[in-house]
DNA sequence: CCTAGTGTTCTATTTAACTATTACACTATA
DNA sequence: TATAGTGTAATAGTTAAATAGAACACTAGG
């Protein structure tokens, strides 16, 4: 996997994570895999790969158990909740980035559509590629 | 200055400094603080901000004159140019990660409209306080 | 010339993140 | 009960970021 070295990478297998759950890769009650081979997968440190899953299972998306493995939680509303989060804290962030930027609300807005209708072609281009 | 401790500080620098030339808070040409009161001003060590310009001189976005100070470039189509990059960079950013939280185009640019929204509902709040 | 203000460079130290390695604890199952 | 698969923990070493402090180089103005 590649990692962006500005952002620890335990974060940014928490973050990996998160989106394999969010995308229905992994799912309620879900075993994940071992985090031996995690650490394969992912190129890096058993140790970086505890770090990051021990914070998720203080934050009660994961559920550890010893000798078993580690699993998504069966709380759905859990995870529905932190789906929410994530996406309102990328939501502020790039507000407040671009507001800081100077752009009013209203050129946010239009700046996004162009954006995603730009990237649309791009996409288009490379499917008839 | 506040700083989150997931990125580097000298880079959370550069974006400060950025901004402040978006807003207009330094136009070209400007001269910046001095770098022991820029040290000061942000609470870091003289050579984290050295790190900072160091790399917004290689840019092109800053002139370095050595005995006097640091300069905005008086080249104002760079100073466009990075602030188009900057907010690309936002946008691809926000978009990539809504994307994999399984939000759709349409979702993405939905949910932003309804996150300002509300959040002129709560500055407006605020401004009555 | 001297001095104050400025950028620049260097060395040494500390800290957090990451890695490497080993050992231990628990579970399931043959 | 032995073994393979799992999570957990501890120790030690490496690296990048940041800090602290000092020294050097240049400019402007008295």
């Amino acid at each position: 996997m590649k990692f962006d070295d500005k952002v620890p990478i335990y974060y940014q297998i928490k973050n990996y994570l998160y989106h394999e759950m969010m995308t229905g890769a992994l799912k309620p009650g879900d075993k994940l895999p071992a985090v031996r081979q995690l650490a394969v997968d992912l190129t890096v440190n058993v140790n970086t790969v505890q770090r990051a899953l021990g914070e998720m299972i203080t934050e009660g998306i994961l559920e550890s158990q010893r000798g078993k493995g580690n699993f998504v939680t069966m709380d759905e509303q859990r995870i529905t909740q932190l789906k929410e989060q994530l996406v309102m804290e990328q939501l502020e962030r790039v507000y407040e980035q671009l507001h800081a930027l100077n752009l009013t609300d209203e050129q946010i807005i239009a700046s996004l559509k162009q954006y995603i209708a730009q990237r649309g072609q791009r996409d288009d281009q490379r499917v008839s590629d």
